[in-house]
DNA sequence: GTTAATGCAAATGTTTTGCAGTATA
DNA sequence: TATACTGCAAAACATTTGCATTAAC
C-alpha cells in the first residue's frame, strides 16, 4: 500500500505529477531551487546540495537543470558572460536590474512591456515569444562606499 | 619620412590614434568587423580572417576582440548561452529581435529607453550604466514556411 | 634595439556524455 | 525486474595564458 495514494506535498507531487521518477537527488534539488527564491547558478547549486548530500555529483545537477528547464520549471538566464543562472518561473514576467559591482540581482515588473510587445510585433512582423530587459548600474550601497574610499 | 606623415585612413588611423600597434593581423581583424556589419562571433572572425590570412591564431582574435572592447570599439553581447557576439559601436543605442528559427538578428530603436532608464533609476535607486532589451520571436519567413509544412 | 604582438600548445572553467552500478517504480 | 537515474571520469566546448619567436615602433 501507500505507493500513490499517500498523499504528496510539495516536490514530490510536482514530479509525481508530470511522471518523473523521485529520487532523493532531484527532490533534493528541486526543493533548494524554490527556497532559493532568486537566481542560483550551477555550482552554487551543487554546494548548497552537497550539504544535506555529500556524495551527490555536479552531473546529476546540470542534468537535473536540463530536466527543469524541460518541464517549465525553471528558466534559464545569461546575466554574465560566464556561467548561466537558473530560477524558478513565477507567474508574472519580471525583468532584471544588475549591480556591475556587487552581483545584487533587483526583479522589477515592467509595465509597459505589454505594449511595447504588440508595436514590436507590429512593425517587424514578428511572433513575440519573449522579452527579456536586462539593466546594469550601481546600486546605492556601493555607491556609497566608493564614495567613502 | 613616410612614418607618420603619410595619409592615414580606416582602421590604420583608428590605432594610430589609441597609439596601439598596427599590425597586419590587427588591422584586418578591425577591418573585417568594420565590413560585417551586424554581429560577429570569434571564431566566424577567425574563419574570415584565415581567408585573407591563413597563419593568424585564434589566440590573435581572442586577444584583438579584448583590446577593441577595451578601447570601446566594439560590444560584447550574449545572444544565445553558447557564446559570445561581437558588435562594432555606432552611435545610436539600439536593441536586438532574434528570430528563434533562423538566427536572424533585427537592430530596432528604442524610443522609450531614456525615460524608462530614469524611471528605474529613480526607483531603485541605481546609476544605470546599460539597459539591454532582447526579444525572441519568429520572424514572417519563418512563420510562412512552417505554415507550408 | 626595445617593446609589444603573434603563434603554438597547454591550461582553464563550464557544461556534457559514456558507462557501469544503483535505486525507483 | 525493467528502466531510468546516479556517480565518476573523461570529453567537449569556448576562452585564456605562458613562452619562445617575430614584427612594429
Amino acid at each position: 500500500m501507500a505507493t500513490r495514494t499517500k498523499q504528496e506535498t510539495g516536490v514530490r507531487k510536482i514530479l509525481n505529477d508530470s511522471r518523473q521518477r523521485v529520487t532523493t537527488q532531484r527532490a533534493l534539488l528541486l526543493d533548494l531551487l524554490h527556497r532559493s527564491h532568486g537566481h542560483v547558478d550551477a555550482d552554487g547549486l551543487y554546494r548548497s546540495a552537497k550539504k544535506k548530500n555529500p556524495r551527490i555529483s555536479l552531473s546529476t545537477v546540470y542534468r537535473n537543470l536540463q530536466l527543469f528547464k524541460k518541464m517549465g520549471l525553471v528558466d534559464e538566464r545569461h546575466f554574465d558572460e560566464e556561467h548561466h543562472h537558473y530560477e524558478v518561473k513565477s507567474g508574472e514576467e519580471h525583468q532584471h536590474l544588475l549591480c556591475v559591482n556587487c552581483g545584487k540581482v533587483v526583479e522589477f515588473d515592467y509595465p509597459a512591456g505589454r505594449k511595447f510587445r504588440q508595436d514590436i510585433a507590429r512593425k517587424y512582423d514578428f511572433d513575440i515569444t519573449g522579452v527579456e530587459v536586462h539593466v546594469t548600474g550601481l546600486c546605492s550601497s556601493c555607491r556609497q562606499s566608493q564614495r567613502n574610499k
